[in-house]
DNA sequence: ATGGCCAATATGATTGGA
């Protein structure tokens, strides 16, 4: 069971790469983040008809998640519970079920946060704590639930090639990096982290300055996996290579491998 | 030379991203 996020940076500028790379990698679930359309504008009949069932969670122009699974969906939730007057398209939960178990997937895109002195920085603390409470909730019903999307953290100082420049920055500060170790410390695992230890397991690389060709990247995309999933983990991958086509998202695809028949 | 991009919008400049 192949599970991959990927930030596509526009649904409908990268649809023939994402269905390139579904061809290629053959993910039974995708969490996309940022498709920057509305659910009617999702490309929903070209990636079904390449053996995905779909379900968005869309808003104009910004912001927007989607989820891909081979398998049906059992339930699909949109939305992160604790702030009703939210409106940003960020969070979009589903359960897939097979004769395997089940097991729960969340989507998540998490608030940039920059610039700090705006409230913008508050309002990513905050769906950090609404992200913990959620969390924290599903960790009772004990099932395998992974994590997985854009969470704009920077969790060490291995994750980015120039930790100094970050060090005022929303995504390296101290007050959100507290906040994903806080996750951490529920009992999820980091499942790239967890299978190395490399200090340039990059999945973003800004189109700005010649970060690229200097392999200037940031590791903001992860999935955290409940005790459940961990103890099912295989394998990760991040798709590097995706970063250097032609149109590329900022962001590469980052993948974790579960065996649901049994334990690793 | 210390900057360099990209996507969406009733667009031709502005906003957001990270």
């Amino acid at each position: 069971m192949r599970i991959a996020t990927w930030n596509v940076n526009s649904v409908k500028q990268r649809l023939d790469h994402l269905l390139g790379w579904l061809d290629e990698t053959k993910p039974d679930i995708v969490c996309l983040q940022e498709i920057k359309c509305v659910d009617d504008a999702f490309p929903r009949e070209a990636i079904e008809a390449a053996g995905y069932n779909v379900a968005v969670h869309g808003q104009k122009t910004f912001n927007g998640v989607a989820l891909l699974s081979r398998r049906p969906f059992d339930e699909v939730t949109p939305g992160l519970p604790g702030e009703p007057e939210d409106d940003h398209a960020r969070f979009l939960e589903g359960v897939v079920s097979s004769a395997d178990g089940v097991l729960r997937v969340a989507c998540l895109y998490l608030p940039n946060g920059n610039p700090v002195e705006t409230p913008k920085y508050p309002y990513k603390l905050r769906w950090m704590d609404r992200l913990i409470r959620y969390a924290e909730d599903r960790l009772a019903l004990e099932e395998p639930l992974v994590l997985a999307g854009d969470y704009n953290v920077l969790p060490t100082p291995d994750d980015v090639a120039n930790p100094e420049a970050w060090s005022n920055d929303a995504l390296f500060l101290p007050q959100t990096r507290e906040r994903f170790f806080a996750l951490r410390a529920l009992g999820f695992t980091d499942a790239v982290r967890a299978s190395s230890d490399r200090a340039d397991l990059y999945t973003f690389w800004d189109y700005q300055a010649g970060c690229w060709q200097k392999n200037m990247g940031l590791r903001i995309d992860h999935l955290m996996l409940s005790p459940q999933a961990a103890d099912r983990l295989v394998r990760t991958g991040i798709d590097k290579p995706m970063r250097g086509r032609e149109k590329p998202s900022d962001h590469v695809p980052a993948w974790c491998e579960l065996d649901m028949q049994g334990k690793a």
